[in-house]
DNA sequence: ATATGTGCAAATTCTTTGCATTAGA
DNA sequence: TCTAATGCAAAGAATTTGCACATAT
């Protein structure tokens, strides 16, 4: 069985394999995002990773709809920590997980677990299917705390 | 002690008197965004809410003055659906809660239970203050599942 | 060869801001 | 009275769309 935590590369590979799994062209912006995607987990808004690739290899407006398309086919997954725009970190489907964000610097640390299966199955009880959810988790980190308090 | 519950009426009320105590001016539209929110949970987006009040009592900027206002003041809670546009609900204090939300004809239903304390607390062990969270949960409810299916 | 993907410009959508005017307390 | 709230117009920010051109398969 693969390692539980593939490399950056092997994460590549087996997204381009996905992509031409789903019909996709294997293009230049598409390898860009990607590349920036498997290297760091991210999630990163359209904005930043247009900004870490090379200079010239394309728009913003394809890095949106690179994204799109890689949403779709569950290469990426897309967050929302509600300051008004989307951010992308690419899905390994290891295992789902969710985020802590400080308020302050914005930083992100993922948490390895979930908590939510109960309100999915209490969903799923009530009716629905197709039941996902969302969850995110805001604070102010300990650095920006002590930052904070040090000056008032 | 008050009632579990408490009426349309008296939420519009109390919701009165929390803007007094903030020395906030009881206007026109002020009344009217009120009167929506207490009258309905919702959650409901800025545009709903206007399209709710009678023709003419403000403009939709207002409104959204009124619930910026209104959720600085702990009197409406802003939710984010990741759908491209913030909801507001009133916000009675009673009871942290969730929401269900049917990817299809979009009905919200509201889960009066929650489960992330667990996060919270691993969130403050971990060092972050003011911790936080947003939880919704998406599906497909009955009725929508029953129709796609009779249809194909 | 040909459908798919991309660039550029412009449109859309949601939300905020500036400033003169109106109206609560 | 006099400061806070509103209307209107316009700005902003994030994202999407239209269409001609480029390119992966």
């Amino acid at each position: 069985m693969p390692p539980a935590h593939p490399t950056a590369p092997e994460k590549f590979a087996l997204a381009l394999r996905t992509l031409r799994q789903h019909q996709q062209r294997v293009t230049a912006p598409r390898r860009a995002v990607l590349s920036v995607l498997t290297r760091r987990h991210g999630p990163f808004t359209a904005d930043e990773i247009h900004r870490r690739i090379s200079k010239g290899v394309c728009d913003i407006v394809t890095v949106y709809r690179c994204l799109t398309t890689m949403e779709e086919i569950n290469l990426v997954r897309r967050c929302d920590f509600g300051d008004g725009s989307y951010r992308y970190e690419f899905n390994t489907g290891e295992h789902h997980h969710h985020h802590i964000i400080c308020r302050v610097c914005h930083r992100v640390k993922t948490l390895e677990f979930c908590v939510a299966e109960t309100l999915e199955r209490m969903a799923r009880k009530m009716g629905y299917a197709n039941v996902t959810h969302t969850l995110e988790i805001f604070g102010v980190c300990g650095g920006c705390s002590r930052a904070a308090g040090v000056r008032g």
